[in-house]
RNA sequence: GGGAGAUUAGCUCAGCUGGUUCAGAGCAUCUGCCUUACAAGCAGAGGGUCACAGGUUCGAACCCUGUAUCUCCCA
């Protein structure tokens, strides 16, 4: 059979996926084993992959197939998420183009676009996760406003309210003035900008005085209702009782006094607009002063501003600057930098604005998801976030819970027309709670509220409905079969962006409903950035499309690509070159198999003579043994911590070093007369048996290959794959010295190499190596000479005159050469090794001649002096020797 | 303004309780090789004042104090 010299990732990963499916390699079930669990973060229903899902999701997928191997029942369950506010800005913008508005829509026709549209694009995503290897159990594949689901929301809805958790009040929210809904804190993204600190005089009533205020926002001037300054502030004490005039409008408004004013910026002076702002909100409602909301929703200036009306917030600051200018009202205008809230979904700048909202009161709530974590019940990894989780917690706001959207599950709260308020689910229900307050009620008067809840309000139930969405209703006693085996869950995945959002959320509601942890891991991936370090954005464009990425570097080189350069918990400044080294690992692998399968095997039957094992080949065996254990060890420590480049950048060297390059070089049958020996059966059976160890360490990172040449290895019966093979044992007993005696030769083969090169001795020149030493063999002998290409290795208990000579650690090496050494070069090359180590020798004298370090350090940490000490004195005195005899 | 973290080779990062596993890895670079698995490769080499300044210690990349720069979170 003709194996191709490059691999080819296409059509393996094709037929794979499909093979796996087919044989619901990737479905769970309940039964006797130890469930592994992973719940996706959903992605938007209507998003596309970008580089961050594919670091996310390859490092869920690393982990469930390995758990998987590891004989764990591996469920990874896959889903998607409404996300209201963006998926109706898409809706919205996408009848925009066709002409429709949304206002002229009707809620149940607007709906039924927004279904049109989830039915088209929902998912894609989800196909998309297929390509990369993502082996979710998709028979379990939900969606946050799936029935069921948005029925738990509900449910969670009534169950806070009636525990008075939840209350609706007149709150100042963020206002995204282009999504028209209120944001919560968290999807507001502060980013500094350059503004103007506009100083405006403000009329002393009944004088010609004027006192300056600073702002950044004079277009809210027409809302002021006072001007405050600091009790403590001098320069105003003369101003108490008294009152200023508004510029623009007129108003007669108070001074007031507040430690809250900075005496120290701008002009320590502040003009108070507490519809506008939340600081000055408070303070208005400490001091009882007049509300004036001079913005519509939609961020103009509003009919109870009495200037300027219709105009927008941004056109009217330029204007009213303009205006003040012109009447002498503006003493100066500085540039400063300041902070700006943007929606994170439209990018509009956010206003904050007063409106009528539902909120959860999270103070109660919040409490056992903040303990656990603070406790490790709950383990954040890295553990660097657990401060910043505290921090958080420990300040937590009210969770403003609902949005002016339509797109997502409607508040359970029902009005008659007297105000009256009932939480429940249907109408029927809330007319009869109603007749209770108002027995005049009927169908006609009752409306339901018309917003819809935070899309996070039904994802942080997600760890728990995506199993049963009734056990809310239920209780968790009487939680359906799924749950009480998966839950809790045990590795979470995710960027530390949504911390808050969602992780903290989730946290809460598990304690809440389950009374547990929805997780016990929480793995905090970074930011995907480019090697600019900049975040990967559409906008930039900057971030590669990952199909293309798969397409040229193929799903296992981008996988490894991406995880080389993530460290758990960092930013990774992502560059495609890592995808290249990906594909040329892939493709190493690749050859590696191609040798192997194209040894030939010796049939003692076919020609008579019996092919035995050399030396060289069982001296390697028993090394690799020993190292594919050794660093198999190392790989699950790596595993346990989660140091997931770690882990395969371990696996990189175990295959691509010792196996490729030491290993596969010494069992590798020699040529003769142009024409490869055949390979004895044991020595092929055993490194046959290697690749598949190794197949099965590196199948978590590249599941598409390893399933190829696991395929391609030996004929298997149909569900034999590498899938659900065994993860490798580790040998119990390790052969320390072993490993590190071959560490040594292959400091000699090193050596030997170097000398070609340096002398430029071709590769195919065989050389001698004599060692100096009271030995007569040793285990690797063989191996070395293969290595090096050797004709022969010896030892000798006397110097060698006339030979090239090198020392390992304290022995000395001589290797004969038929070209004469040149005598200065060897001179100098000697004088500069002295010197090193006279060097060296000196500084470990000095440090054991400080007797205060004799009498403090540990006792093994002298010893290793004392030693470093003897082994510099003999080889200063061996390349001394060597030096005479060259003079 | 408050908080958290970072700064080690050209790049991305390891470096645990201060001491031979201590200055390391991968990539990149340079030199030589198309050596019958692989040029997506092989062999070899070079490259760091561990951000800066002090301090503690017999001994500091590591501990302490400042300074600078950067990143993130919160207001």
């Amino acid at each position: 059979m003709e194996i191709a010299k490059t691999y080819n990732s296409a059509l393996a990963e094709r037929t794979w996926y499909q093979y796996w499916l087919d044989n619901k390699f990737f479905k769970s079930t309940p039964d006797h084993r130890t469930p592994y669990t992973i719940v996706i973060p959903p992605p938007n229903v209507t998003g596309v992959l970008h580089m961050g899902h594919m670091l996310n999701n390859t490092i869920q997928d690393v982990l469930i197939r390995r758990a998987r191997m590891l004989g764990f029942n591996a469920c990874w369950v896959p889903g998607t998420d409404h996300a209201s506010i963006a998926t109706e800005a898409k809706v919205v913008a996408h009848l925009k183009e066709n002409g429709i508005q949304k206002s002229d829509l009707s809620r149940e026709d607007f709906l039924k676009h927004a279904w049109d549209w989830k039915e088209k694009y929902g998912g894609i995503i989800l196909e998309q996760l297929k390509k990369l290897g993502a082996s979710c159990d998709w028979d379990r594949t939900r969606f946050t406003m799936e029935k069921d689901l948005s029925e738990a929301v509900i449910d969670v809805f009534i169950d806070l309210y009636n525990k008075g958790h939840i209350y609706r009040g007149v709150r100042m929210v963020n206002w995204d003035p282009e999504g028209l809904t209120a944001v919560s804190d968290e999807e507001v993204i502060h980013k500094e900008a350059q503004s103007k600190l506009v100083y405006v005089k403000y009329q002393i009533e009944g004088t010609n005085d004027f006192i300056t205020i600073a702002t950044t926002r004079p277009e809210t001037i027409m809302g002021d209702t006072a001007v405050c300054v600091n009790p403590a502030d001098e320069r105003y004490t003369h101003l108490k009782g008294k009152n200023v005039i508004v510029p623009v409008v007129n108003r007669v408004v108070p001074v007031i006094f507040d430690d809250y004013v900075d005496k120290d910026f701008g002009t320590g002076t502040l003009k108070v607009t507490p519809a506008h702002d939340i600081n000055d909100f408070n303070l208005g409602q400490r001091h009882k002063l007049q509300t004036i909301d001079v913005l519509t929703q939609d961020g103009k200036i509003s009919e109870a501003a009495g200037a300027y009306v219709g105009m927008d917030r941004f056109a009217c600051r330029k204007q009213i600057i303009k205006d003040l200018e012109e009447k002498g009202l503006v003493s100066k205008i500085e540039e400063i930098k300041n902070k700006v809230g943007y929606s994170e979904r439209t990018n509009a700048v956010i206003e904050p604005r007063l409106s009528m909202q539902w909120f959860l009161k999270m103070e109660t709530v919040s409490k056992p998801a903040l303990e656990n974590v603070l406790n490790g019940e709950i383990k954040l990894i890295p553990d660097k976030f657990i401060n910043t989780y505290k921090h958080w917690m420990e300040n937590v706001h009210d969770w403003c819970i609902s949005r002016q959207l339509w797109w997502g599950q409607r508040i359970p709260a029902w009005y008659d027309n007297q105000g009256n308020t009932v939480i429940c689910k249907t109408k029927e229900e809330a007319i009869t709670l109603l007749k209770s307050k108002n027995p005049e009620v009927n169908i006609n008067v009752v409306k339901q509220d018309e917003d819809v809840l935070d899309t996070w309000f039904s994802s942080w139930l997600w760890p728990i409905t995506v199993f049963d969405p009734d056990v809310i209703r239920k209780g968790k006693e009487n939680a359906n079969d799924d749950l009480k085996y998966y839950y809790p869950t045990n590795d979470l995945v995710t960027a530390p962006e949504i911390l808050f959002f969602w992780v903290a959320r989730m946290a809460i509601a598990g304690y809440e409903w389950m009374g547990e942890k929805p997780f016990t891991n929480v793995y905090l991936t970074g930011i995907v950035r480019d090697k600019l370090g900049r975040k990967m954005s559409k906008s930039l464009g900057n971030s590669p499309d990952p199909l293309d990425l798969i397409e040229k570097y193929g799903a296992d080189g981008v996988r490894v690509g991406m995880l080389l350069c993530s460290p758990a918990g960092n930013d990774l400044m992502f560059d495609e070159s890592y995808c290249e080294q990906g594909r040329n690992f892939a493709n190493k692998v690749w050859n590696a198999f191609r040798l192997i399968k194209g040894f030939e095997v010796a049939s003692v039957a076919q020609n008579g003579v019996e092919v035995l094992q050399t030396e060289a080949q069982k001296a390697a065996i028993s090394w690799f043994d020993n190292k594919l254990s050794e660093q198999l060890e190392i790989i699950n420590d790596h595993y346990s911590k989660y140091r997931m480049s770690d882990a395969l950048m371990a696996t990189y060297k175990l295959v691509w070093d010792d196996f490729c390059a030491w290993y596969l070089e010494a069992i590798k049958p020699e040529f003769i007369d142009g024409k490869a020996q055949p390979i004895d059966s044991a020595t092929f059976n055993i490194t046959i048996s290697y690749l598949e160890s190794l197949l099965k360490i590196m199948h978590p990172w590249m599941p598409f290959i390893t399933e190829e040449i696991w395929h391609l290895l030996k004929e298997r019966d149909a569900k034999d794959c590498i899938i659900v093979a065994e993860w490798p044992k580790t040998k119990t007993n390790l052969d320390k010295k072993k490993l590190a005696e071959f560490e040594v030769s292959k400091e000699l083969v090193a050596m030997v190499r170097n000398v070609r090169a340096q002398k430029q001795l071709s590769p195919k020149e065989k050389l001698e190596v004599i060692e100096r030493s009271n030995a007569t063999r040793s285990y690797f002998d063989n191996t070395i000479i293969k290595l090096a290409n050797l004709s022969a290795f010896s030892y000798t208990k006397e110097k060698v005159e006339g030979a090239f000579s090198f020392q390992i650690k304290t022995t000395e090496f001589y290797i004969p050469l038929a070209i004469n050494l040149n005598k200065e070069e060897e001179i100098e090359r000697l004088t500069k090794e002295l010197e090193y180590n006279k060097g060296f020798l000196k500084s470990v004298q000095i440090k054991l001649s400080n007797e205060k370090f004799v009498a403090n350090a540990k006792p093994e940490v002298i010893a290793v002096e004392r030693k470093k000490e003897s082994d510099a004195l003999s080889k200063i005195k061996s390349i001394e020797e060597q030096l005479s005899v060259l003079n």
